[in-house]
DNA sequence: ACCTGAACACCGTTCAAGT
DNA sequence: ACCTGAACACCGTTCAAGT
């Protein structure tokens, strides 16, 4: 009935699975928790297009229709691997507010997120914007604000600041993880690739002009040997960041 | 055989596809522009997963299977469909370039694309990471450099400046869409829905303590009325970039 | 009470068959 | 040369039936 990837999660029966994701083992010892686990597996192993009810199942021994009772359906369960993994996002890392310098905390953050969405690239993938958070959620988000508390922003900055880059850092992972999983697909190197299409595409814009993104796109080649560089976006975009916050700072 | 959204698209049929949309209209008239327009006539006003071959075939009086010869297939068509609204963007707007003062084409590039993404809601859903450029988005690259080009930055900064820029109004745009989705969904007002979930979520939440979380969310809730917000992040992460801009430029 | 098999209404894509 | 119908191998989810 419900097409996939149309159907919302249903907020009342996430909280619950959410925060209590231990309860109601039935005679084939599922928990949400089980499921979440497996299913996280198969994800960081296949992507999040392997997820399906019936693939979690098999990894689980049971029918798909077994887990329904279990996690609500398939948008929640991914709800609950998003939380799960969030969870553990400083697990093995010191916590930003453990830097002396705030500058430092800032980079910390930007850096713990991206080896995150590496850790598990199927997490830049799921559609954001879920307003039901989960304990990983919540606990990652007080975690990140204790980096920003005390430095001279107002709460509302702080919350600004946090949001903006976070949402920087997935959107730049996400496009990174895309460039790899482009060059994962063609058997040839990357130079040979652009090789075979340059010669095409030269020929394909010969009637139009691009002089400004012609020139930029050379000194991004010669300076990192790439077409694209999102990471180095990323370390550009946050000492600009922080600078650009010292001197919201500076008189309080 | 190819499950949905596994494959990706053919890039040297994109090539041709991207740069001469015209060509081979078959008896039934079809070309790949008009495929592409039907199909972006559908996703404003139902959304990506209303992308489906049979759907624009519909659209169109024709076969699903029709289509194949002048888009290759569904990501194909997905990639035809960016470029063509990514040649929109300034469409009806002033260029960048056209602001006297830097700091104002930094806030119109942010405005522009911010805007574009609520005109095309679908566009936030697609993947990114495309490495095949068709001239709708070499167009908007040269143009939007332009803004950024002669105000002291290096190619490779006005590269990152712009890459960071851009991936960052994504993503909250992104945020803020789901939001409204979200809200859409339901049919009770933002403060129903609140008061419905808000005892719940506490009860279950009841053995953690987020003290940081809450004044900060308490911060945000008195001064926007929401309880995340995605535009304001954006408007003061452009403010901080702006600043953080004047900051590296100013002794050249 | 818990689990399962069959069924429903979809997908993208291929390919032989029709015009 | 171009278009189409049937087929293939999948989906998420429901529900009656089994244990």
């Amino acid at each position: 009935m419900a097409k996939r990837a149309e159907r919302r999660g249903d907020p009342i029966r996430l909280i619950g699975l959410l925060w209590r994701p231990n309860v109601s083992a039935g005679r084939s010892g599922l928990t949400p928790k089980l499921i979440t686990d497996a299913a996280i597996g198969v994800a960081d192993a296949e992507g999040l297009d392997a997820i399906t009810l019936r693939r979690v199942a098999q990894e689980l021994g049971v029918s798909a229709m077994a887990l329904y009772p279990y996690i609500a359906g398939r948008p929640e369960l991914i709800e609950l691997m998003l939380d799960a993994v969030t969870s553990e996002v400083y697990a093995t890392l010191e916590r930003p507010a453990q830097k002396a310098d705030w500058p430092d905390r800032v980079r910390h953050i930007a850096q713990a997120n991206w080896e995150h969405c590496f850790r598990h690239p199927w997490t830049v993938d799921v559609k954001a914007g879920r307003p039901m958070p989960g304990p990983g959620v919540s606990q990652k988000y007080e975690i990140e604000l204790a980096g920003l508390d005390g430095i001279g922003l107002s709460d509302l900055e702080m919350e600004y600041t946090l949001t903006s880059l976070l949402a920087m850092v997935y959107a730049l992972a996400r496009e990174e993880i895309e460039l790899e999983r482009s060059r994962a697909q063609t058997e040839q190197s990357d130079e040979d690739w652009w090789n075979e299409v340059a010669p095409l595409l030269t020929s394909a814009m010969s009637e139009y002009e691009f002089p400004l993104a012609g020139r930029v796109g050379s000194a991004l080649g010669e300076a990192t040997g790439r077409s694209a560089d999102p990471q180095g976006a990323l370390r550009h975009a946050t000492e600009v960041t922080i600078s650009g916050l010292a001197a919201l700072i500076k008189d309080r």
